[in-house]
RNA sequence: GGGCUCGUAGUCUAGUUGGUUAGGACGUCGCCCUCACGCGGCGAAGGUCGCCGGUUCAAAUCCGGCCGGGCCCA
């Protein structure tokens, strides 16, 4: 059957006369061929933000700066994958995309390396000094991250660009913290922290790791004050027993409830406490009586905040015990915690002791264990902003979308606010001082930032309170999320900008499933407090890396596979391909060699497929008539469904299915199915008419335009490759990535046309795996075919299709009959009611 | 212990507003050396969808419990 609809192509460039199309090579070089898109693009500016275009509306990016840590890795591979497939696509959507790139400069990890590079400590050399040190080696680490990402091809523009530890980028985290100070989110507390007796600082949460240690359970017989028993209390901490303040018991623990409300007396230190009922007392654990210190771990300091009870300062900030331990003052924990154990020995009151592992927090810098001392620094009120970030999480759409119970769930279990200052030198200077006689603060005004205390006075004569004419520093800086908290006011140009609110909020989070707590967190409470508005409108979660063997990457687990290696093995646009499908959009994914693989092959076949169109296009101009054919419709018609398929996966960002859909359609539906079905009437337009050759050039010409297109984003360099050599000239882009993205021309999609298609293909199909299956080669001719195919209608779609088939399976005579095929030779899969005899 | 999450062939993975025969990749096996591609093509084998129970005409999918893994936290 004929289609007499007369195709006219649709293209612009139709006044040309002749468009010669130039043929790929059989051989390539992909990751020469990357380079050279990457430099090429460069060259072209496309990736620019168009700041003063008013038409089309804007996209932006947060991307997260990453903290520079000397290395690209493949979960830097994974999270840039993931937002530049995002850019190019809304790219190609004709939105004007801002991708910027910074970079987290400041913090400890960089403090130590520059300590270990340098072999010095930082309280040795004066603290600029120091800081240059630490900013020679960001630039070294930022070159090699920059490298990683460019050669990932990732479409970043390049003038964004920036480093929190310039005093460009300072300027903005000191003046959020001025505006914040003044709208009383910002305070001096002492509050307890966790703190790193090895570096001497407070530290984050997230900085803390728990390792399982082997310790030892000490039972203590406490007396009890108004009796000559004893209540006995185990703990792993007896050198706390000076801090002891309380001593708690489950008020459901029949055994000791009676005893709630009495005092009991703290051996050695002979003071009375209370006894306190706390649900938080595992009854089974130890005696299932313990000792409330101030404070010997976390669970303490939410035991004493709940029951209001005073604390005892013990430590130092060296972890050495103080005066508040009496004689054992000077004596760090360990010779504190022999030396108790032996006095209480002596005393007879340690009763026994055995060995237990426990989970302890240790820095995860140095791995001291970490203590908690009650200590001045500085807050930001981020609790009560608890509600509004769930109203406005709530807002946000994720991707996917369980992942914003995380971050709501991680805010309501927050016991305290976050503290924001460090006892470092790397980092953005808090901007204060304090008068030498009455400690008020002297808060910088907001024209004086960038400036650093320790090397500024304030620009003001005398103390607003008392008068006083000297001021000191504050000496300590800012916790590194203080910097890279602001990044969505940031990149959309605050506070330069007076129109920056047209990119803010950012339409892009993107983030690693791990850092929801800290970055999608901070983000949230950083903005909600300066601006009363959510940072992003949108989050994209990425998962971990693992290893071929299913744990996490990493090079202690000796399953950590470098990205450079990858890269220079297997080329960019493979590597892209594992990362858009490796799993499910928020599932971590195994980093496995066989899946780059995979990709690899696809762009060879790709390649091939694009040469072999490319080689039967030489003499093909776009604008001639054609008469297009049942199979000709039939794989347009699928390419139109793709499409369809492919934008609404890209929409929700669900890469694996877009990859695979794509995939399977170029390698199948395409290339074994359409291209093989195609040769016999492309090698023979005698037999078949010129017009039918000209309509399976038109075919391929679109269908391979289209498939570069839908993968564009993905592999940006071989799609790009094929688009120059193929049809740059006829569509006339200087790249494909400014072709606009492809909308569904739902007019061409039709059921009845694939239902034909897929008969036809079908018999093809059966006729070939009968060859397999008689071991005859492909290409063998069959004499005689006679096919039953079951009713008139089928008879009728096959007979309008006999050339096709039988010049595709060689078949030398082939009669069509409508009469049902039951029993008779062998049947077509899925049409039950058909069946054909062959002779070969 | 808490929050979230996952458990699908030898391995990795898709798929859940419940509905024909659970999709793909790697690996395995057999065949074909067809003029784009052997980094290819045509086929085949391989699954009690973690276990138990419930809801339903119908469950990989919804609910409950259990077991096991991951991330984060305590």
């Amino acid at each position: 059957m004929l289609f007499s609809c007369i195709f006219i192509f649709p293209k612009v460039k139709l006044g040309l006369d002749v468009c010669k199309m130039r043929q790929l090579p059989k051989e390539f070089d992909a990751i020469a061929i990357e380079k050279k898109w990457q430099k090429k693009w460069e060259e072209m500016g496309i990736y620019h933000f168009d700041w003063k275009d008013e038409k089309r509306p804007t996209f932006s990016i947060d991307t997260p700066p990453p903290y520079p840590s000397g290395e690209f890795h493949m979960g830097n591979v994974l999270n840039w994958t993931y937002f530049d497939m995002v850019a190019r696509y809304k790219r190609m959507k004709g939105y004007n995309v801002h991708f910027p790139q910074g970079w987290d400069c400041h913090g400890l990890g960089i403090e130590v390396q520059a300590e270990k590079e340098n072999n010095i400590r930082k309280r040795e050399v004066p603290p600029d000094k120091f800081r240059k040190l630490c900013e020679q080696l960001v630039e070294k680490y930022i070159a090699i991250m920059k490298e990683g990402v460019i050669r990932l091809g990732c479409s970043v523009d390049w003038t964004t660009e920036y480093r929190t530890m310039n005093p460009d980028y300072w300027r903005r985290t000191q003046l959020s913290f001025i505006i914040l100070h003044k709208k009383d989110f910002m305070y001096q507390g002492t509050h307890p922290v966790n703190w790193c007796p090895g570096c001497e600082t407070a530290i984050a949460d997230a900085e803390v790791n728990y390792e399982e240690r082997e310790g030892a359970l000490y039972y203590i017989k406490f007396p009890l004050e108004d009796s000559p028993n004893h209540l006995l209390i185990a703990t792993t901490r007896p050198e706390f027993i000076p801090a002891c303040v309380a001593v708690a018991i489950n008020p459901t623990d029949d055994r000791f409830k009676k005893y709630i409300g009495g005092k009991i007396i703290v051996p050695v230190v002979n003071r009375a406490v209370n006894i306190i009922p706390d649900e938080g007392v595992d009854p089974s654990f130890g005696t299932g009586v313990v000792m409330i210190c101030t404070y010997g771990d976390k669970e303490d300091v939410k035991t004493v905040i709940k029951h209001k009870l005073p604390a005892i300062t013990l430590l130092a900030e060296n972890g050495k015990i103080n005066e508040n331990g009496g004689k054992y003052a000077g004596l760090t924990i360990s010779e504190a915690k022999k030396s108790m154990a032996k006095d209480l020995e002596v005393a007879g009151l340690l009763q026994k002791t055995e060995k237990i592992k426990q989970e302890m927090g240790v820095c995860d810098r140095c791995e001291t264990p970490v203590e908690i001392l009650e200590r001045k620094q500085w807050f930001m009120r981020t609790r009560i902003l608890t509600d509004k970030l769930e109203e406005k999480a709530n807002e946000i759409v994720w991707y996917p979308d369980y992942m914003k119970t995380r971050l709501i769930d991680w805010a309501r279990s927050l016991d305290w606010d976050w503290v924001i200052s460090r006892q470092r030198v790397f980092g953005t200077p808090i901007p204060v001082w304090y008068c030498k006689y009455c400690n008020e603060v002297i808060l910088a005004e907001e024209q004086w930032v960038p400036i650093d205390p320790k090397l500024e006075k304030p620009r003001i004569e005398k103390c607003p309170k008392c008068g006083g004419r000297e001021f000191f520093p504050e000496r300590d800086v800012f916790d590194t999320w203080m910097d890279s908290s602001i990044s969505c006011a940031v990149h959309a140009g605050w506070p330069y900008k007076e129109d920056w609110r047209k990119l803010f909020p950012a339409d892009l989070h993107p983030s690693g499933i791990d850092i929801i707590r800290t970055w999608a967190y901070y983000l949230m409470v950083r903005h909600l407090a300066l601006f009363n508005e959510k940072p992003y409108k949108s989050c994209l979660i990425n998962g971990m890396v693992l290893g071929s063997d299913g744990r996490k990457m990493s090079k202690s687990l000796k399953n950590y596979v470098a990205a450079p290696e990858v890269l220079d093995k297997v080329g960019t646009d493979a590597t892209r391909q594992w990362a858009a499908n490796g799993g499910a959009t928020g599932s971590d994914i195994p980093f496995r060699w066989q899946d780059v693989e995979y990709g690899r092959r696809f762009i060879t076949k790709l390649w091939n497929a694009a040469r072999f169109v490319s080689a039967q296009l030489k003499d093909y101009v776009p604008s001639e008539e054609s008469e297009l054919q049942l199979l000709d419709w039939w794989v347009l018609s699928k390419t139109e469904r793709l499409t369809q398929r492919a934008t609404d996966a890209f929409e929700k960002c669900q890469f694996n299915m877009v990859m695979e859909e794509i995939r399977n359609f170029t390698w199948h539906v395409f290339c074994d199915q359409y291209l093989e079905a195609v040769k016999d009437r492309l090698y023979k337009p005698e037999l078949y008419g010129e017009k039918a050759r000209k309509a399976s050039q038109f075919t391929l010409y679109t269908v391979l335009h289209r498939i570069i297109q839908l993968l564009a984003p993905i592999m940006p360099h071989m799609t790009e490759e094929i688009y120059q050599t193929m049809y740059s000239e006829d569509i006339g882009q200087k790249s494909l990535q400014l072709t606009p993205w492809p909308t569904t021309e739902t007019s061409k999609i039709d059921e009845e046309i694939e239902k034909k298609g897929d008969l036809v293909m079908a018999v093809i199909t059966e006729v070939r795996r009968e060859k397999a299956e008689k071991r005859k080669p492909l290409n063998a001719e069959i004499k005689r075919v006679k096919l039953y195919a079951g009713s008139s209608r089928f008879a009728s779609i096959i007979s309008d299709n006999k050339e096709v088939i039988s010049g595709t399976c060689k078949i030398a005579q082939f009669e069509i009959l409508s009469e049902k095929g039951k029993g008779k030779g062998r049947q077509v899969q899925e049409y039950p009611e058909m069946s054909f005899v062959s002779e070969y």
